[in-house]
DNA sequence: TTGTATGCGTTATCAA
DNA sequence: TTGATAACGCATACAA
């Protein structure tokens, strides 16, 4: 098949060009009979705008980039879920980018992006807050609006939407010392990445406002992957033989959970645990788990909607409120006060 | 900031534009040495050949699409994360669609993407086998190849990747009775669409073989959502009493999970449950769930595979074949005999 | 209300 | 090895 283009259709309906664009868009130059008559020939050909000659013509490409560190992950899935229910209801395309954590990655998509590709890009850094980021400063030149949610930069000035990660990892503390827990060990992957770090802070004020003392040794250093963090517990569990543990990531309260199997840990007998989860089965485990939820879907939702906001506002006034969202603390069997 | 472009920068450095072109592809008809100079200027200046005009003029998007029912099912995320890797490899990039088992959502996305927009397309279908596909043959009117994967329409004549559901559902069957049940409930959500056909014919052969009755009312039809599954299953569960039950769809299973906690039903005391699942925690679950486990990220590997090789083929000779990767029986202990 | 002409930023062809 | 030019398909300013 020949394509078919605005010039093919033009002719063959014996009208200019400008005329058969107009019929496309919300133009109301055009007479509503013509307009009819161009739409039905266009639908006979299988005719479709163009989409890169119109986003050329236009500079606008009414697509907008996700960039998460991965997907296997609920939390992230359901950001993105919130993200695509307001994209697709102003008619806009998500193109996705995984940095599978590799801040490499995030350089060379952020790079590629302030092209013009995108009108917008939603970001959950994958970096370290130490790193440089001066690339990102690239999109602000050319006006391409960003927005930061859950795992952010703190000196990159443009809006972002987390969550409480202090407070509720200050409860979640609390809710293991409440539970009876004197050794409480803490699973994060990084804690100088910005979640990591509040919530570890969150944690040490919980224990030093309870009058217990703060021990390194109980912050244990995770991995991304599942195989790496199996290792490390198999080695610490037994070391530090903790009565308490907070994991900071979900993917840890799974590899505890795995280690305790392994090794005949009864949760939460021996061992209380409680976590950062987005799990909906979480009441499901055995034993169910106690979670900190954050509310990931209204998250992708706020995210996506600061985003339009500074894409519609033409990049002129740019926002850069934080928004806070509030997680919620749900209690259940692994952080159980003995015997329960 | 004036945005830049390749005009600007030819003449920053006092060259045509076509030789800041080659610069940026492997065109070996450029100076070695005038290269690195357009490319560092072209740093300096913070220029990007723009992706849209590049497009337009080539004819090629190194974009694809994916167009999935939803994203909150972990089987989705895996094909997709298989996907990616491919795709990124290849230096693509992937727009993503979610039909949420919209049939009408399916159309739309596929005219849109007739126009050029993507150079190829991998989909899980949403629709019915029964529903007309006549806006599919567009796509093959422009040679945008489509690849189908895990959910397909026979019909169509497109290379699809799938698992082996009739004889995956077969030996699920086949264990549940080995296991010691007799009324063997199956669930699933559309018996019409392919997947849940093929499934539900293994369900069938599997009893027959077995000396068992196929009786309808044990095929519990379900809902694409959570809470109407809750609300099927509570009526289902005391009205049917099925001593096993297989599921087509891990979802299915979650809210047979659920409703037990609730009617207190003892698994696998009283019912044993085995399910089509993707869920990593399955050893987990209280009581841990049976499996039988589709290879989600092979299957992403190999339908992308097969996408990029109609895409690199020009369209040319259309490969039309079906793989078919097998599935992974786990028992554990929601279908242990009774007593353990 | 419609048509003409021009340019969006790039790359391919051809000539130098 | 480099440069001039045309074209990709569309949308807008302007003229009719």
């Amino acid at each position: 098949m020949d394509p078919i283009n605005i010039k093919k259709l033009a002719e063959a309906l014996n009208l200019s060009t400008s005329t058969v664009s107009r019929a496309f868009r919300n133009n109301n130059d055009i007479n509503k009979a013509t307009k009819e008559r161009i739409l039905a020939r266009a639908r006979e050909l299988g005719y479709q705008p163009n989409h890169y000659a119109s986003n050329l013509r236009e500079r606008k490409s009414r697509t907008i980039a996700v960039i998460v560190p991965e997907l296997a992950n609920n939390f992230f899935l359901q950001v993105i879920n919130g993200l695509e229910q307001v994209a697709s209801a102003k008619g806009y395309h998500i193109l996705i980018y995984l940095t599978g954590n590799d801040y490499e990655k995030e350089i060379s998509f952020i790079n590629h992006l302030s092209n013009g590709r995108v009108d917008g890009i939603m970001m959950s850094v994958s970096g370290e807050t130490a790193s440089e980021h001066n690339y990102l400063h690239k999109l602000r030149d050319k006006n391409i609006p960003l927005v930061f949610f859950d795992r952010i930069y703190e000196d990159i000035d443009v809006p972002k939407v987390t969550t409480d990660d202090y407070e509720s990892a200050f409860q979640a503390t609390e809710h293991l010392i409440q539970a009876g827990c004197r050794d409480i060990a803490f699973l994060v992957i990084n804690k100088n990445l910005s979640i990591g770090k509040k919530r570890l802070q969150g944690y040490q004020d919980a224990l030093r406002q309870h009058g217990l003392p703060y021990r390194e040794e109980l912050v244990v250093d995770c991995h991304h992957d599942h195989d790496p963090n199996l290792e490390i517990l198999r080695q610490a569990l037994p070391a530090l033989k903790p009565d308490g543990l907070f994991a900071a990531v979900e993917r840890l309260a799974i590899a505890a959970y795995f280690v305790c199997q392994e090794q005949g840990i009864q949760i939460p007998g021996q061992l209380k645990i409680i976590s950062f989860s987005s799990l909906e089965i979480a009441p499901l485990l055995n034993p169910s788990l106690s979670t900190i939820t954050q509310p990931a879907f209204e998250m992708g939702i706020q995210a996506a909607t600061l985003l339009f906001e500074a894409i519609d506002g033409g990049g002129q006034e740019v926002k850069t409120g934080q928004i806070v969202l509030k997680s919620e603390l749900v209690p259940r069997q692994s952080s159980s006060r003995a015997g329960n």
